[in-house]
DNA sequence: ATGTTAAGGGAACAAACATTCCAAATAAAA
DNA sequence: TTTTATTTGGAATGTTTGTTCCCTTAACAT
């Protein structure tokens, strides 16, 4: 029977992610993805195709990840409400305690390949909806429990919290400054009251 | 005495600046930028030196121009609260009739290189800074004749702006349609009334 | 006209690039 | 232990990269 894989795959795709995540898709070379995996040449093509399936590959986990993550750090808030407050408050500490300052990998990967290539703009637009789709939830369900203000659709206000949260990926990396990024969220949360 | 310059600098530097504009720096070759520019090799580094070079002066004067532009379309409007909406209406006005989505160079390269290079670092920080200040000055002013709500600081509010400024650059890139980009619009500046 | 100076086109360069290939190493099954 | 299947490291490949160099061409001052 044959041998083992000695690395763990996933493993090898969260440090092919970082990489990504730092320098870009044409920011990075297969030297470097050698480097930072640890892995062989050989190894990295047998496992992942190419360099755009890794791209693309690292780019899906990327996006589970992060949901998954809101889901496991939200899901003992009780109110709708609180649950965006805590959602942005964790945003930006995570931004500000980042020292690379790599930024969001799914605007990074928007803003340089989204344009030119449908997959990407595909990915994209998916997590678009998915996180637009999860601000509606709480939106809505933060009206009817009367403690966020009616005035606006949930459809509309979700699309607001969305884009409010992409600006603070581009914003955290022109300047990660706490006062800016508490301004911001303040002023940006305070149509749901 | 010597040969004039057959080609007009700043013409060929707007022709560089759309291609860097749609392929990022690390995508865009000097093979491209010959083709674009309509320069030959020599041409190109005589006149800006190298490739890097080049990109920046693209990005300063992509600041510059913008900038120059806000102002212009902006001058006739007598109420700041009126400018400030007519600017976010020009603005989505722009990204859904560009067809190659290019999205905002700034942001683009903020997001491309911010992280790895102090001088697109600075230039992307000196870009916020004096959007804010627009934005500042304009709730300032608003604030002043009671057409805009003083319940935050003018700060604070222009951080906010400038922000959602910046999410639709990106959002408009993952999904250039009307009817999400006119509810952030709606949202975002509700907190000025 | 003529001499001077720089622009322009294109060939030439070395370095970096993504990718392929092969031989050696290795772990599990026989 | 031997066989078998597959990973692995590194050399090799052909292309693309940014940059330089040279020679021709052309404009202006004299």
């Amino acid at each position: 029977m044959p041998k083992q894989k000695q690395f763990d795959e996933y493993e090898a795709l969260d440090k092919a992610k970082s990489l990504f995540n730092k320098k870009g898709f044409n920011g990075a070379s297969m030297d470097e993805l050698v480097q930072a995996t640890g892995l062989s040449r050989s190894s990295i093509y047998d496992t992942f195709g190419d360099k755009y399936t890794l791209y693309i590959r690292c780019l899906q986990r990327y996006s589970q990840q992060s949901q998954a993550m809101i889901d496991s750090q939200l899901e003992k808030m009780a109110s709708p409400r609180k649950k965006i407050q805590a959602f942005f408050d964790y945003t930006i500490a995570c931004k500000l305690s980042d020292p690379d300052a790599m930024g969001c990998f799914m605007v990074n990967a928007t803003t340089e390949l989204a344009g030119e290539d449908t997959n990407i703009a595909k990915i994209s637009c998916t997590n678009m909806q998915e996180m637009e789709q999860r601000f509606f939830l709480w939106v809505k369900e933060g009206q009817a429990m009367g403690e966020v203000n009616p005035a606006y659709t949930p459809r509309a206000l979700a699309r607001h919290l969305y884009n409010s949260l992409t600006g603070i990926q581009v914003t955290a990396k022109t300047k990660p400054d706490k006062s800016v990024l508490k301004d911001i969220v303040k002023v940006a949360l305070s149509v749901l009251d």
